[in-house]
DNA sequence: CTCCAGGAGATAT
DNA sequence: ATATCTCCTGGA
């Protein structure tokens, strides 16, 4: 094939999008997804769903493409950035009038969104992240994903889906480094296996009644299954509490005494309903050092 | 060499 | 309920 007709043209993302170079970069590469690596500082090559899909900053623009063998519609990629009108009215409802570290989080990533991704592949990729690095998680998912996905273009591969993973023995997935976890990913492959419609199903049910489900899952304890919930399956409410926005709100809120339930308990009566929102800008701001600046 | 990372599960209290 | 230990791997 020519490779200059690999791709199809650039397009561009409707205006109004008020994504910024950092937080554009930060929602691709900040921990809620593990499918983007940097090929320049504003060019990053990534997959969407099970296309290969690239996008670039352009003098304050974004412009996607994708190869022409594999579809994909502007309406997926406007989903998958959150490009609708609730995602402002979420940042509204967040409580940054009265609580200054948020106001600079919203404001150093003014534009960050949580991504809607599927749920399959954001329960694996939670999976995998237990103690690990974000580019440890993206190594040992790419080589699953590459092991036993499809080639959608060089170094980018599909997620192979639960039942494909049903038939691999743990200690195939042993050898590829996933340490422990490959029990996680073995055993949550044949229960959901059994019952393929499982995840579909609990993105209907309510917060407390799909994080119950989840937490029936081998190696999904409360953190995973709020990862999951809140990036694969648009549960806004879920707060993920992560070692980092533990430290986070002992530091910034005053709750080094607190206990971990009790944080949770807090973030949930402060941020509200978009905790996971609020919850994504204080990491990202915790995680890059902002919150220390002036 | 030791230590621990965006945790979960098992065990003991 | 809460505390402690272990589990793979890799990088500091």
């Amino acid at each position: 094939m020519d490779k200059q007709s690999f791709w199809v043209p650039w397009q561009t993302l409707a205006e109004g999008h008020g994504f910024s170079l950092i937080s554009l970069k930060e929602t691709l590469l900040g921990g809620q997804c593990f499918d983007w690596k940097t090929l320049t500082e504003t060019h990053w090559r990534g997959k969407l769903v099970s296309t290969a899909f690239e996008c670039r900053w352009e003098e304050n623009t974004i412009q996607w493409r994708h190869p022409r063998a594999q579809i994909i519609s502007p309406q997926v990629v406007e989903n998958y950035f959150w490009l609708d009108d609730t995602y402002k009215d979420a940042v509204d409802e967040l409580p940054w009038r009265s609580d200054p570290v948020l106001q600079k989080s919203l404001n150093y990533f003014s534009g960050m969104r949580i991504l809607r991704q599927p749920i399959d592949e954001t329960l694996f990729n939670f999976l995998l992240s237990s103690a690990k690095s974000i580019p440890q998680i993206q190594s040992i998912g790419d080589a699953v994903c590459k092991e036993y996905g499809k080639k959608l273009f060089d170094g980018v591969y599909s997620f192979p889906g639960w039942e494909k993973l049903a038939e691999v023995p743990e200690a195939d997935l042993r050898s590829l480094k996933l340490g422990y976890r490959a029990k996680y990913v073995a055993k949550t492959a044949r229960f959901i296996a059994n019952e393929p419609a499982w995840l579909d199903y609990i993105k209907a049910e309510s917060y407390e009644e799909a994080k119950n489900e989840l937490l029936r899952l081998p190696g999904v304890g409360e953190k995973v299954a709020d990862c999951v919930l809140l990036f694969g399956g648009n549960f806004m409410e879920a707060f993920p509490m992560d070692t980092w926005i533990e430290k986070s709100l002992e530091k910034r809120y005053f709750l080094k005494e607190w206990k971990t339930s009790q944080k949770i308990h807090f973030a949930r009566i402060h941020f509200g309903n978009f905790a996971g929102l609020a919850q994504q800008f204080l990491f990202s701001a915790e995680r890059l050092g902002i919150l220390d600046k002036e």
